[in-house]
DNA sequence: GTTTTTGTTGATTGACGAGTCAATAAAAAA
DNA sequence: TTTTTTATTGACTCGTCAATCAACAAAAAC
């Protein structure tokens, strides 16, 4: 039963602060949402800091296996590039809910070390996950390109923040994708103009 | 004695928000903080509600008046572009707790209409300064470039919502700049160079 | 010098929410 | 069948916090 009930209130988690828009949820309407009671929410996590923390845990886990999946399919650095933008701005992770909690993620990193420690490990993977590849593809200004891809990201997401609409994954990658193209195209431009 | 106390509340706030790194503060916090009582906070403000939504807008307006008054001395369009990216991560804006409203801004723009209308205010605002510039750079992609350049301050905010040293609002803006000069340089490589 | 207005607070209320616990139900082991 | 272990909950405690209010002080107006 444990896996079963920690998975349900995990995912409900999520479900509720996606709703909420907050980390202003209360243990009862995640307990509820999952379908039991408070205390058997407490029962299984200890107490509520611990549902958070294992949930966003569970949404960096999720994350991180997509990408590595991907990845198995793309040869070339500038496709590998390719799949780790648009990863993060496919459907399942660009989600209304998914975003929020995202977003609570990086507010909550100001005061909560654990959080903040898990962020760190996202951001780094990121970083180096692109360097990787870049310096395939320009050598020197690898790393200020890949600076740029990772803060264009996170700001594509906030941006997100403020639509009614639902989120346009797809459009935030093909922008993400035609600066890295001009980035990497003005070092070399005789030789690969940009493929656009 | 309304209007200094008043005053007094939102600084009071913005400390407060910045040292708790959340919108997880009391009102007898801020109260206390700027030296009165809790009921004197209510009596002037109303509800918690009302402190929170004239601190932001409080933000907001020191943020457009500080942009208007760099722009007086700016003359060509790109002096312009510098001017509005260096405003947004200089000392007085880029400071760790005014980074922390921000992002409670926007995490409160999810479920506050009024806090979304504020930002969305100052998104409109700021795609349309940098977009009147552009235009004279680049005719057609302005609309791009803009968008890329906003997504980049936004994306180095929420970046440094993780790092524990004092945030460095220079470096963020230098490499903001050194993408919009990439940017600006493609499209007539032959005639200016990137002057960096 | 009295009255009115303005500024201020301590004490209180009422709601809500995290976490505990004793008790119950159901399954497994004996 | 009895006993033990596992799964589950309703009811309760304790703390916190927004908001109110009646009362007090001090200045302004009369």
């Amino acid at each position: 039963m444990e896996p079963i009930r920690r998975n349900a209130l995990m995912q409900a988690a999520i479900s509720e602060i996606g709703s909420a828009g907050s980390l202003d949820v209360t243990v009862s309407q995640i307990a509820k949402r999952a379908g039991m009671s408070t205390a058997l929410a407490h029962h299984y996590f200890g107490n509520k800091e611990h549902i958070f923390s294992a949930t966003m845990r569970h949404i960096l886990t999720l994350y991180g296996t997509q990408v590595r999946a991907a990845l198995r399919d793309a040869i070339t650095p500038r496709a590998r590039l390719e799949t780790i933008i648009r990863t993060s701005f496919d459907s399942e992770n660009f989600r209304t809910e998914v975003i929020s909690a995202w977003m609570n993620l990086y507010v909550k990193s100001r005061t909560s070390p654990e959080t903040r420690q898990l962020l760190n490990i996202y951001q780094k993977r990121l970083h180096s996950n692109l360097l990787h590849d870049l310096r395939h593809l320009s050598a020197e200004r690898a790393n200020f390109i890949a600076t740029t891809i990772a803060a264009l990201i996170d700001g594509y997401y906030i941006r997100h923040a403020l639509t009614d609409c639902a989120p346009n994954g797809n459009a935030a990658a093909n922008n993400i994708i035609a600066v890295l193209d001009q980035m990497l195209t003005i070092i070399v431009p005789q030789i690969s103009p940009p493929e656009a």
